[in-house]
DNA sequence: CTGAAAGCGCTTACAG
DNA sequence: CTGAAAGCGCTTACAG
């Protein structure tokens, strides 16, 4: 059987609210003996207190939750990574989920959540119009990242400014002499694709591009959907000089059919991708982007969510916007 | 306040006990009436139940921990996928840390896995002697992905022949005509890094070459490691036609190093990797590879452990091996 | 067919 | 300086 803490009592001679109240530092009342003793025998006997009955009545856990699209896309296993480097070091640990952007797994995950009593929770989630009123029900404070969902328990957001991202991105491609640039989707209900199309579109416009909706194609964010746009493209005879892509795996998915096809890159079609996740200084020619911070995107994400726990003071909702920034590489060279 | 079991107890004008015996399905003896007015006052006031409070009478939390080094290695990522698979499927839910090779950091996170109670986990540690003593403090049912550390809650391993893949990688660089094959280890430390390391020099003696040890590099799992160890062989004049790393990441690391010092791949120097994660295919050259089935490997880990939880007989501790084969790719042919 | 009661391992307000 | 008791939200053996 597992030690608990009527076991330490017990050895310690004292009562479990005495030992309770030295585990938990409010001992400041007891006897330098005493909370001697019992700090040795919590030691000698490898005591690890059960948070779970913790949790049960003091109703904090010290658990978030974080609720991600793709574990296996590098931006949101970086972002994860900013995420636990705050909540860590504040005593928080994390419960992960990929819901692969099927509403019915974030659904049956948010429950998760609301069972599990975690405190808070990072979501990027989909913007399906009843996502909203789901997180009314559900009700534990949420800051998203890189998404808008308007309910009741938000405490904050962290974004960056997709628009101009993907006008950035678009304007670069035309300065480096493109005349018809593709662009690559993904999934368009996603807010922060649908801003990186208007982005795209502005961009366009203010350079004196017409705008041809046959050159932009929709999708899901893995490098197959680029790869296979690419080809589809190719195969209805398309002609175009330039490729921006919604996201860096659809971007280097579509750089791979483009060289099965012959294509040189950047001297035949140039190509841009978003996000800057470590592989696209990787592929070869390597890839130009928007640059995300997203470490520190997840560490604000983080360190908002904390902020509120601790304060409960629901302020102004906070929204740290991140700036982008144009990363030069090879794929445009 | 959120919804308890004594609110929908009081809506309904039964006991709790009743209450939650329609909720387990623990209702046959519940009369039909009852069982669905319970039912439908669940369903109106949206109520969850807190799973934290099963957890305490139940011992049993319904989560596996799962510990791996760097969630953003793409191996570890895909093989949290198949873990995910099974595990969810079984209604189990994953708390999952990363311990960056750090044991104070796998110390602490075992600890936690403790306090949450989590039912079993998941393990890819590192190999320090003082780690079977820790896990026999912890005696939490574990099975090991890759590693072996004996204790007595070990309930299964799942793993493949690294010396043989090592093996296999080496040799195929041998028959490809490399003469000096550079070995980039990452951190031999690690049970499968120094399996890998034996079948490079088993390979190497089967095929009649000398084992030289300036050919061989040690450091971490990660690009950065494969970059600067071939800049620093580079550096000492050290001449080779061959790269075999310990996984992909180094691999890719090597192959950028080697193309900014303008050798060419596989012209001048052929490269292979180990593992398989997808970026192997997406770099340039393509990169040759060992394949691990590590969605699977991940699926199986947590098929032996919720087979283990469900029956508690302890038998004959499963040991899982899984085939390895070569990929071959651009980067040897 | 239903419920009262004990108990899971803790914390906390209160009494002494 | 220390402890008894209530309570967190559930499950379960038992009684009726």
């Amino acid at each position: 059987m597992r030690t608990t803490i009527k076991d330490i009592a017990e050895l310690a001679n004292v009562s479990i609210a005495t030992v309770s109240k030295v585990i938990n530092g409010k001992d400041s009342s007891i006897s330098k003996k005493t909370r001697e003793k019992i700090k040795r025998i919590i030691e000698e006997e490898n005591y690890i207190p059960n948070s779970v009955a913790r949790t049960l009545v003091t109703k904090q856990s010290y658990s978030l939750g974080m609720i991600v699209p793709d574990i296996c896309n590098p931006f949101f296993s970086q972002l994860i990574r900013g995420v636990e480097e705050d909540a860590n070091k504040k005593g928080y640990d994390l419960i992960i989920t990929n819901t692969d952007d099927d509403d019915e797994k974030l659904l049956v995950q948010l429950e998760l959540m609301k069972k599990k009593m975690v405190d808070g929770l990072i979501l990027i989630s989909s913007q399906n119009s009843s996502i909203g009123e789901i997180l009314d029900d559900i009700n534990i404070p949420t800051v998203l990242v890189d998404r808008v969902v308007e309910h009741r328990s938000l405490v904050g957001r962290v974004e960056i400014d997709n628009k101009k991202g993907g006008s950035l991105a678009t304007s670069h491609l035309i300065e480096k002499g493109c005349k018809k640039i593709v662009f690559l989707a993904g999934d368009i209900q996603t807010f922060s694709s649908y801003q990186r199309y208007l982005g795209y579109k502005s961009a366009l416009e203010d350079h004196g591009l017409k705008f041809d909706e046959t050159l932009v194609e929709f999708g899901s964010f893995h490098s197959e959907f680029g790869y296979n746009a690419v080809l589809s493209l190719l195969d209805k005879k398309c002609s175009f000089d330039g490729i921006y892509a919604s996201n860096d795996m659809i971007a280097v998915g579509a750089m791979q059919a483009l060289k099965s096809c012959g294509y040189r890159i950047p001297e035949d079609i140039k190509v841009i991708g978003f996000d800057d996740i470590y592989l696209s200084a990787l592929v070869t020619p390597t890839l130009t982007t928007i640059h995300q911070p997203v470490f520190e995107m997840g560490s604000t994400a983080s360190r908002i969510l904390i902020d509120y726990l601790s304060n409960k003071t629901k302020s102004e909702t906070p929204v740290v916007c991140f700036d982008t920034r144009l990363i030069e590489r090879e794929s445009t060279r």
